[in-house]
DNA sequence: TTCCGACAGTGGGGTCGCAAT
DNA sequence: ATTGCGACCCCACTATCGGAA
């Protein structure tokens, strides 16, 4: 198969906002692929390399040759080039990186470079993922859409679904099954502001501790124990005292969900949790790092031969209290029908953020585990703290955003001087989150009002410091990038505020007296 | 016909390892 | 030794399509 045939259907899939049509036309392209092309068009359509890390980003693929007449690169040979590529390492590699590049873009077409472009960077944006992906196999191959998504889920691995359903025939997915030592979708969570919303929307539920870590999902064969992360990444070699708990537990066979967090202390129900930094430093470190993992255990998929996805979660709450004892999470049941309960849940979740936690997450009792779904099922609530603070800049946007200003960058009042001259302000972050496109019109015509003389051509644009945002954010974290050292987290922005002045916006002191000790 | 769930897009901060400088 | 890049943790929110109600 040749690229260009993957490329002509990205640009239509990219041209057309209809999603049938995008089904349509990656179906297409899957029903003309070769049984031999089929894993490497998967994930092309979905808009992925099919390798893991090719050392190469957005900055490899500037100043590349101007693209061929002749479609010529078939997708198998485009693969094996990235494949050398993720294969480089030492000394001169990014030199030999650059030149497959240089001869990869020299042989593609104007929508093969853009297609290539894409999958580089993972920002193909043609309105098209593993959603739509999962649509169109279902298409092609003729089989129930649940049956595709059910395989995928469990098994975590798009490209053999397909080949199953395309190429060994639709019987081949009723083979698809959890399986010990394998990566399966979590489950994820929507969001709602209050616990009460929470619970409106799940009915009788469990009310669970929000941790600030790093979620696993932990898998035991024996003394086989392999940890992956949300994206499924396998951090096994990086967590050896998880993997010690785990084989420790009273149990052979196991799948569990949970949370690896660091603590100031080794049980969680008398320490405080570390930031989140130290939790994420933790993990990225390959080898000789000081701060322990503490793990907390939230579902239990898999016990001795059962499978328990489909068990309603009270079930599998029963029975990861008896496999997992302390190590799962504090939780309370709450029931909306029971104002007691309720309230006993809002003094729960008081509790957790008095001890530092993020928040809490609201499970229904009685949903499935929804691999891979943000569904209704489980419900996180976080606080949120809010700051007015000063536009001191914004960035030109993309996409749909292309013509509106969109990134805002964030400024605090230092009456002082701390950090520049006095009654200047400090810059806390950026933020284009919270924005509908009223407000992106609003903002683009009142900023560009402010502009400061003198710039053209930039992406970012300096305006007078004078338009009040109210902004939303879940915390503070140091920072060595910005001048107070702090950064928000999470940034988003509430709503803007012309009725106010740079004045009335907070300084630097207050934000830093939000800091918890 | 209206409503709402799922999906895609638009980017944010931090951390590490590695290669180049 | 420092810097820049790539990869991957954490993530919020809005717009849109199309099936459900």
């Amino acid at each position: 198969m040749l690229l260009q045939e993957i490329a002509a259907a990205v640009e239509a899939v990219a041209a057309t906002s209809s999603r049938t049509a995008k089904t349509g036309l990656v179906a297409d392209v899957l029903r003309a692929a070769e049984p031999a092309d089929l894993p490497v068009a998967v994930r092309y359509l979905e808009g992925e390399l099919t390798q893991r890390r090719t050392g190469l980003g957005w900055r490899s693929l500037q100043d590349l040759p101007g693209p061929a007449e002749q479609p010529t690169l078939t997708v198998l040979e485009v693969d094996a080039a990235f494949e050398r590529a993720q294969a480089e390492s030492g000394a001169g590699s990014q030199a030999r990186r650059r030149d497959l590049v240089v001869d990869l873009f020299a042989r593609a077409t104007a929508p093969e470079q853009h297609l290539l472009r894409g999958l580089v960077t993972g920002e193909l944006r043609q309105g098209a993922q593993r959603g739509v992906l999962l649509d169109a196999l279902t298409a092609a191959a003729g089989v129930p859409a649940a049956q595709v998504r059910r395989a995928v889920t469990l098994s975590g691995d798009v490209v053999e679904v397909a080949v199953a359903a395309l190429v060994d025939g639709p019987d081949a997915l009723g083979g698809f099954g959890l399986e010990v030592g394998r990566a399966l979708a979590p489950m994820l969570a929507a969001a709602a502001p209050t616990l009460a919303e929470a619970l409106e929307r799940t009915g009788p539920a469990g009310v669970e501790w929000k941790l600030d870590g790093v979620r696993v999902q932990l898998h035991r064969d024996g003394d086989a124990v392999r940890v992956f992360t949300r994206s499924l990444d396998d951090v096994t070699d990086r967590v050896p005292e998880v993997v010690e708990l785990v084989r420790s537990l009273p149990a052979e066979r196991l799948v569990l969900d949970g949370e690896v967090i660091a603590l100031d202390g080794p049980d969680l129900r008398t320490a405080r949790p570390l930031p989140f930094q130290r939790t994420a430093s933790r993990l990225a470190t390959r080898a000789g790092h000081p701060v322990p993992l503490s793990t907390v255990l939230f579902d239990v998929l898999h016990l001795d031969g059962t499978d328990l996805v489909d068990e309603p979660a009270d079930r599998r709450r029963e029975v990861l209290e008896q496999v997992g004892g302390d190590l799962a999470v504090p939780r309370a049941v709450a029931d909306p029908g029971d104002p007691a309960s309720v309230t006993a849940a809002e003094r729960f979740v008081a509790d957790a953020l008095a001890r530092g936690h993020e928040g809490a997450v609201v499970k229904s009792l009685a949903t499935p585990y929804a691999m891979g779904r943000r569904g209704a099922g489980w419900v996180k609530v976080k606080p949120r703290i809010t700051l007015d603070l000063v536009v001191l800049a914004a960035e030109w946007g993309h996409g749909r955003r292309t013509g509106r200003l969109s990134n805002l960058h964030l400024g605090a009042r230092d009456p002082e001087g701390r950090f520049g001259p006095a009654g200047g302000f400090v810059m806390l972050g950026k933020t284009f989150k919270g924005l509908t496109d009223a407000m992106l019109a609003w903002q683009t015509e009142a900023l560009l009002q402010l502009a400061e003389p003198g710039q053209e051509g930039g992406y970012v644009l300096r305006v007078r410091p004078e338009l009040v945002v109210e902004i939303a954010f879940d915390g503070l974290q140091t920072s060595p990038r910005y001048p107070a050292g702090l950064a928000l987290r999470f940034a988003r922005v509430l709503r803007h505020r012309p009725d106010r002045t740079a004045g009335d916006a907070d300084t630097i002191e207050a934000v830093e007296a939000l800091q918890v000790p």
